[in-house]
DNA sequence: CAAATAGTGTCTCTAAGACAATATCAC
DNA sequence: GTGATATTGTCTTAGAGACACTATTTG
């Protein structure tokens, strides 16, 4: 009878076919518009991360920045390594989306893919192509799920705009699945991983907690409030949101200045509560 | 200038060292209790499924099913095979959980694991051994989250007690993390891996589109309240109940029989709303 | 002063929780 | 009838949404 010593150290780990492991990152940010005029605050907007791919396969093409796990690394550890490579840039945090493995997703072979949506401060640095990506840009997202039936991705950064139509197939435990219609000029799957990965971050946003990491350490509550409903595609009236959001926040001794118009308060993330 | 059909031609995907990726499979169920007497009704207690290894490593130690994921096949697919070959058993729905990837996880090697929540239903066969088990029983489930610092993992079947201290060390979007601190009797880390799971499970319980899954097609909304209450580790009043999950059920025109007090009428899950 | 945002107070409506009361069966 | 669950109704309270109003700054 063999031992359990004995049989891990003749086993092999190679008998066995095997998957090459990858993960995805989907990198957002809230951007400011520039000023309408001088008083007005400016517009935001949700913006991604692409990187225009170096190699082949879909050389050329806008594609979610990601790689290799490799061995003696966690996922997370593979994803805030790969953004960190591919585009100079660290998020604040980074939250496990979903797995794509369905077999054909990569033409390269068995390759299976984890989803990380990643967060970005207000103060994020300009991303740089470097490694595997020729260029890097931050891209405008449209995206209406109108609950079933088909809907449509726009990414768009000035003259570029890429478009996929999606059809969402079904929402399995919170988790909405995505089909791609038309691909698009997206590389790989990517425009799935979009669509799933916004739908999972706008659930998400109902809960005040998962948004303080797109703002600096302080911050005014009509910012906190602008980076809900630019992630939700909502309005809401500013004197319900204060409600809401009080037992979240602390205030500080700080104010804004030289807007044209009332100083707003600064506030801080409260740890208690 | 190399074409990207000459790219995929010459691919060589074994270049890069690949891990080798399971799927284990925390199989929930609601099982009665005996009734106490004629005209109560039965209690409910959560279980889930456990297999005894039939070979190294963990040789005879309690695990959850699971096992290597296939080329052509989904890590969804890859669960409910696993979970069908290994104890006979067909679950009604799966749940993604999270990936586990932590070097050195399994002794074996460089694996990482998918956990899938799957659900069972009340009149689901018993388990069988097959495959890679030598056994397979439920466990009823006695765990503690008390918010933070150590809680205990306790699964018992008759006289087998399989108890493991965890630390819950933080909660990143939703899902609590967990590090074992006295592994106890279960195989690799499969403790944290049924704390997680577990503690994604109750929060996906306040939602009811999750719980009708452990019921059969027609059920009484005492039973379902039941389900809620024994995975959330909660109790609610009938009547709150009743008004709370009405848009969701649909009545039908049977009632219980037999029961030594008022027959309850069954219900249907409601398909619009 | 005008335009814009900051911030407060209050009304209404809905949903959740607590509790009381009635209904109906098997023994 | 008794003991159990089934089912309905109502009171209270907390929170969300709507809206009106005041405060404060810069050009």
């Amino acid at each position: 009878m063999q031992s359990e010593k004995d049989f891990l150290e003749n086993y092999d780990i190679t008998a066995f076919e095997r998957p090459s492991v990858t993960t995805d990152i989907v990198c957002f940010r809230i951007q400011n518009s520039t000023k309408e005029n001088y008083r007005k605050n400016p517009g935001k907007k949700l913006t991604i991360l692409l990187i225009q791919r170096k190699e082949h396969p879909f050389m050329d093409a806008w594609a979610l920045p990601g790689g290799f796990l490799q061995p003696n690394e966690t996922i997370e550890q593979c994803a805030m390594r790969e953004i960190s490579e591919e585009t100079g840039i660290t998020p604040v945090s980074i939250m496990p989306v979903c797995t794509f493995s369905e077999p054909g997703r990569d033409p390269r072979g068995w390759i299976i893919s984890n989803a990380f949506a990643s967060i970005l401060g207000e103060d994020s640095a300009q991303p740089v192509g470097g490694d595997d990506a020729k260029d890097a840009k931050w891209f405008e997202i449209n995206f209406e799920q109108n609950g079933s039936a088909e809907c449509i991705l726009e990414l768009t950064h000035s003259d570029i705009t890429l478009r996929s139509v999606l059809e969402e197939t079904k929402t399995r435990f919170g988790i909405a699945q995505f089909a791609i219609k038309e691909g698009g000029t997206l590389a790989f799957d990517h425009a799935r991983i979009i669509a799933t990965t916004l739908s999972v971050l706008r659930e998400k946003a109902k809960h005040f907690e998962y948004i303080f990491d797109f703002l600096p350490e302080t911050f005014t509550l009509n910012a906190l409030q602008k980076v809900q409903e630019t992630i939700m595609d909502i309005e809401v009236l500013p004197a319900n949101f204060r409600r809401k959001v009080a037992p979240f926040v602390a205030q500080t001794d700080d104010f804004t200045q030289g807007d044209g118009h009332r100083p707003a308060q600064l506030y801080k993330r409260n740890t208690q509560q």
